[in-house]
RNA sequence: GUGGGCGUAGCUCAGCUGGUAGAGCUCUCGGUUGUGGUCCGGGCGGUCGCGGGUUCGAACCCCGUCGCUCACCCCA
């Protein structure tokens, strides 16, 4: 029986992993630049982590986890986000003892059992970052605004900032309340999950994509509207201060974060060229989640974003594959030893090389030449062997030179540096 | 968990009201000595997802099954 890759996975081959790590790479460069340092967690941890930082009623805990027993009983997940992992390393490490604020970023894998569609996989990669111990809004805009900025880098277009307060718990549960008894009037109205929603979490219904619910959303009162003094003042600076970062965003007062621990900032970016899933990026200020998992008081704020959804919108434009810089063809056996020993030496020179390792007709080395995108292909036959003499043919120009094979790299090397643009 | 669409060559797909399978691309070989890309010519390649059923006959109709995909839910 043939075994096929399990449902909901799937494999990054060779031809695109260069998208991927040139994604990575942009996000190094950005973050570096506002003081982020990478942190690698384990992909599996403590299933009581999950369960009290995301919310034992999320869909997440509730019916999205890759749950087990590991040998020795306990229970173990694999992490379906990165930030509570995050957050237990930070009380771990104790990394709150040095005054100033902690900011890393993970990149991985994150595991959700979910019915796979466009932009969603059970085994899905996400970027993600987290400032952690300040309240300041400087932060939320200073991340948002990295965050942009990296969008801007990878040379996405159509992605939109949209940003939202969810107050804090001083003020969130009074307007829950008052949500509650503004939906009631209209519980004939709403779709069934939404009648759902109203009972276990009102602020979902806001965002609901039936047609029905959107008009009633609209009539809703916001939570904007009431936001204690503290929110409403920590929301008022945030958009001041993406205005002198000249950040472009939009207030979605329906934005609504599907983890527990939000509070305050909460923002998403989302692309129209994404399908259903048009969410490339949410995060947003969670300043209780520390203490809840048993660390000092730390405010925090951070994203997650999804890396297939975002290799899917950036705009590649030259491969930037690893061609090699030579091509080494070998005409019949006496060659065989010849061309392993050039290519050994090229190599150890610094030149990225690659051959046939057939002996078929020159021509169809040479179309694998060709097929390999090198910029020269070196050729040696019986005649170059007694001669001493070997060919580098330029592959875009055409032409071609002899090179002494008894100082091939460093003549190569010469050759190569003025008839074309260095290597 | 619920619904829609789809499984035919390595890839993208065609195949009429049932008559035992086709194209393009790729690959491969060649177009006189040892030179790629373009062009021209030849060739390789498919138990039509799998299992049943109907039929003289099934890629096509029916049932089942597996897989993929999109959407709902939820989220990145």
């Amino acid at each position: 029986m043939k075994i096929q890759s399990i449902r909901g996975v799937k494999d990054i081959l060779p031809e695109e992993i260069w998208k991927w790590q040139w994604i990575e790479s942009i996000a190094h460069k950005i973050f570096s630049r506002y003081g982020f340092k990478e942190i690698r967690v384990p992909i599996f941890e403590d299933t009581r982590l999950f369960s009290r930082s995301i919310g034992e009623t999320t869909d997440i805990v509730e019916k999205e986890m890759y749950t087990f027993q590991d040998r020795g009983g306990d229970s173990i997940t694999l992490r379906p986000e990165g930030t509570a992992s995050v957050v237990r390393a930070y009380i771990e490490h104790k990394m709150y003892a040095p005054p100033s604020v902690s900011k890393m970023f993970y990149i991985g894998p994150m595991f959700r059992y979910e019915r796979p569609q466009a932009g969603r996989l059970r085994q899905f990669y996400q970027i993600g970052v987290e400032a952690m111990g300040s309240p300041s809004p400087a932060v939320d805009v200073e991340v948002m605004t990295m965050l942009i900025q990296f969008f801007r880098e990878l040379g996405l277009k159509d992605s939109q900032l949209q940003i939202n307060s969810l107050g804090n718990q001083n003020c969130r549960p009074q307007y829950r309340e008052v949500l509650k008894t503004a939906i009631e009037k209209h519980l004939d109205n709403l779709c069934k999950n939404c009648i759902n929603r109203y009972e276990r979490n009102p602020l979902r219904v806001l965002d609901c994509k039936a047609e029905q619910c959107k008009e009633i959303a609209q009539s809703l009162p916001k939570m904007i509207d009431h936001l204690d003094e503290t929110s409403e003042q920590h929301f008022a600076e945030v958009r001041a201060l993406l205005d002198i970062a000249k950040t472009p965003y939009t207030i979605n007062t329906n934005l609504v974060r599907g983890l527990d621990y939000y509070n305050m900032t909460a923002f998403e970016v989302t692309s129209e060229n994404l399908g259903a899933q048009n969410a490339i990026c949410g995060g947003g200020r969670y300043d209780t989640l520390v203490e809840e998992l048993s660390g000092p008081s730390t405010p925090c704020f951070g994203f997650a974003l999804g890396l297939e959804r975002l290799v899917s919108l950036v705009p590649f434009e030259e491969e930037l594959n690893n061609n090699p810089d030579i091509f080494i063809v070998c005409l019949g056996d006496v060659a065989k030893i010849p061309g392993f020993q050039a290519a050994h030496e090229l190599r150890h020179a610094g030149f990225k090389v690659d051959r046939d390792y057939e002996t078929g007709s020159m021509k169809s080395q040479m179309r694998k030449a060709n097929k390999s995108n090198c910029r020269f292909t070196l050729i040696i036959g019986e005649n170059e062997i007694n001669s001493g003499k070997y060919i580098l043919k330029n592959m875009t120009e055409g032409d071609q030179h002899e090179i002494n094979s008894k100082s091939l790299s460093t003549e190569i090397a010469l050759q190569i540096n003025t008839i074309n643009k260095p290597l």
